[in-house]
DNA sequence: ACCTGAACACCGTTCAAGT
DNA sequence: ACCTGAACACCGTTCAAGT
């Protein structure tokens, strides 16, 4: 921990408080407190707030896209490949919903041309190509990639969404994310590949 | 406007600042200042700033829910009416997006017992009711209404979502959340009535 | 180069009063 | 019954210094 630099250190506070308390939580005092730094030395090393929270997504998109990559380049078929993303994704916004939110609800910090935006677009990419396999061994629809991919990636971050939310008390059906998306792909596979 | 009891006014100014300035813009001082009166009136008609949040999101639940039960009552085909209440909720998220993140994205609002639970399920039945005539006619597959509903509201709510924070710029086949939802009914249809 | 402390302009919230 | 004004404890951010 004492090995980090100072912005390493931020990043690695910023993050715990997200888990432990969401985003009203990471104050700067509290994010300086936790490192043993005053309220605004992170000011000498993110431009403000939001650059700090930037950072954060930035390392946790760049884990997600190895996440994927990986089990892209794995042996398994097509449509385990898909199953296993989809649990990794629901499995990080279970764990770590402010987090999440900070990724796909935070419209504040995507800005567009920026770095975050980049890193972001190329952990669509590596799920993009997991579900390209699946349609290229006819086990998904043929239909543009581009299209069936942007259905399952809203459909999955609805479902997280949504559960991060509570809002799944009263609404049995959507009872758990990961059995909604197997009827999704149950469903869709059932549709034939043209 | 002057005719309105003071606590609508309030209510009717606090959504106004969400769809001008969004959740951040919408303080006591501002709000008592839209309708003249000093910062801390809100409190002698609301609990804390929740409870006045709480109160624009019930006014919206409920136009929601009526929406959805004067779609459900009219005498188009089942499809076109799952059509008809996905588009009027999928532009009452393009035309509100503060508004409808505090539906639906706010852990905070959705006390669980609440009356906000209350209403908030209300329109879930009855959206629940336009997919269930879907399911009868054989529009759409015979799987437990409950999990279909979910799937349907899940996907629709993540599309809203990205495209509210603007996730939808370089992910292309996001394009659209009327067009992508169009093509999950059409593949879901597909799958026969079991 | 990196950090601190005081200060400023904002918040939500509380409280004692005013009519 | 309904509202106001001052006050308090928090913020993010800026700035002049300190080492």
């Amino acid at each position: 921990m004492s090995g980090m630099s100072t912005d390493k250190l931020l990043i690695a506070a910023a993050a715990a408080l997200l888990d432990s308390g969401g985003e009203s939580a990471v104050t700067l005092r509290a994010v300086g407190a936790a490192v043993g730094v005053s309220h605004n030395a992170p000011y000498k090393h993110f431009k403000d707030r939001s650059a700090l929270l930037a950072a954060v997504a930035n390392d946790d998109f760049t884990m997600l896209t190895n996440a994927f990559a990986k089990i892209r380049q794995s042996s398994s078929k097509p449509l385990i490949k898909l199953q296993r993303a989809l649990k990794a994704f629901i499995e990080y916004g279970q764990k770590h919903p402010a987090r999440y939110r900070l990724l796909y609800s935070s419209p504040d910090l995507a800005a567009p041309g920026g770095d975050l935006e980049k890193i972001a677009f190329q952990s669509f990419v590596e799920f993009a190509g997991i579900v390209q396999e699946a349609q290229s061994s006819k086990d998904l629809p043929d239909v543009p990639n581009a299209a069936l991919t942007g259905l399952l990636f809203a459909s999955v971050h609805g479902l997280i969404d949504l559960e991060a939310g509570g809002l799944m008390r009263k609404e049995k059906g959507l009872s758990s994310a990961t059995g909604t998306m197997a009827l999704l792909i149950d469903l869709i596979s059932r549709a034939g590949t043209k």
